[in-house]
DNA sequence: ATGTTTCCACCTAGGTGAAAACTT
DNA sequence: AAGTTTTCACCTAGGTGGAAACAT
């Protein structure tokens, strides 16, 4: 497993859209993963704080199974219930920010948004997908590797935001989770409402 | 000016696309340049070898001015004709390419493509832009560096080829040209011809 | 029954040349 | 007259959820 960061000097990782995940988390989030991959909505995205302008550092996604259970979406009681034994996830799955690894101070002025990571239930992922299991849970954490000048790790945060966790699944469950997927995503808007956005 | 690589191991830079490149320089090649930057077409698209796998490379377009002369295309002789003196280019502009820098053995196994690079006639170029002069020419050069562990540049190869050679004018001259231009870019058709591509 | 896959209409995002408007 | 800027219809490219077909 993961060790913390032991130094003086602690990285602060700041989630942006916090609002916007929140609105997501109190209705219980579904991503869907589908066999050639599928953007998150909302993307993870983060602000750095605290590192060391001179050296570099690599900013990666990793997803952490919440518990080892299955579940299944109950609809006369809108509710998620436990449905057996999940299955085992493939290990040492991760994703590398694109734009990493980069200098503290480069990273530092910007937004790190993991928008084009990828969601599959393909058990070989393709390069940028990552291979989730189907009705079970995850949370996504954050890791920040410090890399010496000869390429050797020398330094490693993790961090990770409980409102960010969901379910995955290939067709979504909750129909509010859909409304609210099509109400904020530029990209989703489902079948048009009578007389809006027609020519 | 440019220091040529004086190594006993010579790096090779090979155009890609070719014929398509010597297709458009028997017309005198023209490319577009914006206040909001536009593409080239062809892009310079090159291919890598006889690096070092184990040093990093960066890889650069830069853009050297073949004369100090402006041009002007005479439409019933078909030809461009000197127009008069060219003006002053701005300095030190170069495009790193945004994937290096990389490994040796990493650039050497894909194709390096400067597909993104806009090219502009606004004197403040943006990032990703480079600022050309309307109605004068120009010849790419690509410059590989060779990086050391510590960031010091430690060789560095110049190469460019004749038929990328291109005027910067900001409506096309040739109608050669723009025919050619539609024919083979994917994102320029032009108006339909009747009866094609008709729902 | 329940979950998965495929296909598709509908979007966003952005790269084209043509034409018209503008500048000098 | 000659070159530049703006706008626009028309494309490519690709991210959505819905529905139907499929699998178990």
């Amino acid at each position: 497993s993961v060790t913390d960061d032991t130094s003086e000097n602690t990285i602060q990782v700041e989630l942006c859209q916090n609002e916007l995940w929140h609105a997501f988390h109190n209705l219980g989030t579904e991503m869907i993963i589908t066999k050639t991959g599928r953007r998150m909505f909302p993307a993870i995205r983060v602000k750095l704080h605290g590192l060391d302008p001179g050296y570099k550092y690599s900013v990666s996604l990793e997803f952490s199974q919440m518990d080892k259970q299955k579940y299944r979406y109950v609809y006369h009681s809108s509710k998620w219930m436990v449905s057996g034994l999940g299955d085992e996830m493939i290990r040492d799955q991760i994703y590398r920010h694109p734009d990493s690894p980069a200098d503290g101070a480069v990273l530092e002025s910007q937004i790190v948004s993991f928008e084009r990571i990828k969601l599959t239930n393909n058990d070989s992922p393709k390069y940028g997908q990552i291979s989730l299991l189907s009705m079970q849970r995850f949370v996504p954490r954050i890791h920040v590797h410090q890399i010496s000048g000869d390429g050797i790790k020398v330094r490693h945060f993790v961090a990770s935001f409980p409102q960010t966790s969901f379910t995955a699944v290939t067709a979504y469950q909750n129909q509010e989770i859909t409304k609210l997927k099509i109400a904020r995503n530029p990209f989703a808007k489902g079948f048009r409402e009578a007389g809006k956005n027609r020519s």
